[in-house]
DNA sequence: TTGTAAGCGTTATCAA
DNA sequence: TTGATAACGCTTACAA
């Protein structure tokens, strides 16, 4: 069987008789020719099987995608596992759809992030960057392109378009209202500090040196408020790892009146944890997470809680990334309220 | 300012002094120059400010650009927000991720897909579908397009791989199971069958014209079992419609004693209708969904539902895709297992 | 080990 | 309204 070569804009062009320019524009520019003709021409390309321009070349030839890159620092299928993360990308889905790009969510992990070749090769022409560490070769890939970039929650970097949140604040703010009820020896679970996938206790010199600003930030609201306390490290943000660092924290003895989760899947396995115990939230231990992802609200029993504005975070980032695309500046920081959400896991030591 | 016009392979060789295609191979083979002139060249690069072959002219070139499709029949959000989609993405993105590629979300809706201009547009070498209705103008872009397809769930196709799972029997199994506890009055609550945005009760003749496999046959497997009963069709798969749609089942009198919904999420919905009217699961009204999402096992009471392998359902997917991309052929379809997982929202009527 | 030259399939500018 | 012609930036035989 003879290959059929795929027909192009000059194969077309040829068939009909006219150049390829007048064939580009009976596709891109309608108004640039005889109704007439470009009714031959549509005609003409159906009977020969072309669809249309090809999208590489076309790109290749106006230097953009309209596709909008996303890297984060962890596994691409986190983007969809995390309940944190996918009400922020519902969002920017939303308003990435709207203008009908294409999302490209890039794949990898080099020391937090998508790895240097995998960004050099992504085809978009604007990226979202979530959480990413301060060092992310993925950044420095990005940057080299020269691609426009968002960054949402971390790192600051120069010329980027950024969203943020205060977690300092919201920690704080849980850990006081904590402190207020009562609460005196306490236990902090935490996502990772470092991307170098450790579980377990965490030196101060650890803490210091994270390079991930959000988990830092969140950990010295906390501390700052409840003093120098134990904290677990757990290697990802998920059920499983919370209930098992929250399991380790409330074997001390004494052991502690209330947990301090660096999210909601976090508090939502130590209070799994609790419960494997035997003991009960909130009167043997209070619990209290980060983000008010909608599971939160219905956790048994309903989960106090440090809300940030997820899906409107999404949004915004979708909002700057297009508006980086049409060649604005990125302008100042977008920064989200924070609001603690007093629900049930809490309440004053016995 | 003059704009620094940015350096490409041929800025490159020429500085360096040597031929484009030796700074070509620098990058893509570095075995067919000595590791010196590599190193020269790779430097020059760096100091330039070249940060290696542009990905589209590359992709131009190669003819393939390392990423894979996605549409799907709803808003791109819903990627995101529909846990069972996000499970299904959950598998293939860690497909996808483990190979390097991007996974490329396509935006836009026209008559249940992607507009075809759209996915004329996307930067993919191959495509995977979810759930879209045989009619999708989509498809027919992607096969015009000669991308190579899977298929999950539907349509049948010619010439694409498909993974796909007995929704049918799945159907028929739960309403059996209810069948056989007695229920006798029923309500069945299902997610679109057209792509119309419509909501409200169900005519025999919508059913049957139903371009969405997947809900015909839900609707068809629950209907074989009961026969004739009210169906309330909700135009998207959330709580918040099935709830509603939960509502206007239970206000026939006679009441039915059992709902069977299209989807858990539906599920969630009813649940909570049952709630509203001031009855009881399972008491009053026996539930049922269909998924298996990770919620069902934690919502309250425990959901029975049909489970399929969702993760695996992506991760299939996934593979096919991979394969189609190295050339491989279709193949047979991938048939998943489904199985009914009795919990406590079902009962024998009082 | 390096270079030459012919693609890859478009868009865009400008003249006819 | 249409057509030359020159980009766009790269890969890859094949020849040197």
């Amino acid at each position: 069987m003879d290959r059929p070569r795929k027909p192009t804009l000059d194969t077309v062009a040829s068939a009909v008789g006219v150049s390829r320019a007048t064939v580009s524009n009976a596709y891109n520019r309608p108004d640039q020719l005889s109704a007439a003709l470009r009714e031959r021409i549509l005609a003409t390309a159906a009977e020969m099987g072309y669809t249309g321009p090809d999208p590489v070349a076309r790109s290749l030839a106006t230097r953009h995608s309209a596709a909008v890159g996303f890297m984060l620092g962890q596994q691409l299928s986190t983007s969809f596992s995390d309940p944190a993360l996918s009400v922020v990308l519902d969002g920017l889905a939303s308003t990435v759809d709207g203008h009908d790009h294409c999302l490209v969510l890039m794949p990898g992990r080099d020391r937090g992030g998508p790895r240097p070749e995998t960004v050099a090769r992504a085809q978009a022409d604007v990226v979202v960057a979530y959480s990413l560490p301060d060092d992310a070769p993925a950044l420095a890939a990005a940057r080299a392109r020269g691609l426009p970039m968002v960054v949402i929650d971390q790192p600051v970097l120069p010329d980027t378009a950024r969203v943020e949140v205060d977690d300092l604040g919201g920690a704080r703010m849980a850990a006081t209202a904590l402190r207020e009820l009562g609460h005196r020896r306490f236990g902090v679970v935490t996502f990772a500090l470092h991307p170098d996938g450790h579980s377990g206790p965490v030196s101060a010199e650890r803490l210091e040196s994270a390079p991930f600003r959000v988990t830092r930030d969140r950990l010295r609201g906390y501390l700052a408020v409840v003093g120098a306390q134990p904290v677990w490290e757990c290697a990802r943000s998920s059920r499983e790892l919370g209930r098992a660092g929250a399991r380790e924290l409330l074997s001390a003895s004494p052991r502690p009146t209330a947990l301090l989760c660096a999210s909601d899947e976090l508090a939502f396995g130590a209070l799994q944890a609790v419960r494997d115990l035997g003991l009960r939230v909130p009167a043997d231990v209070s619990v209290i997470g980060f983000d008010d992802v909608p599971a939160a609200e219905h956790a048994d029993p309903p989960l106090t809680t440090v809300r940030q504005p997820l899906t409107e975070k999404g949004r915004r980032a979708g909002e700057l990334a297009l508006r980086l695309l049409d060649g604005g500046r990125p302008g100042e920081p977008t920064r989200l309220p924070v609001s603690l959400v007093l629900r049930d896991s809490t309440a004053a030591p016995e």
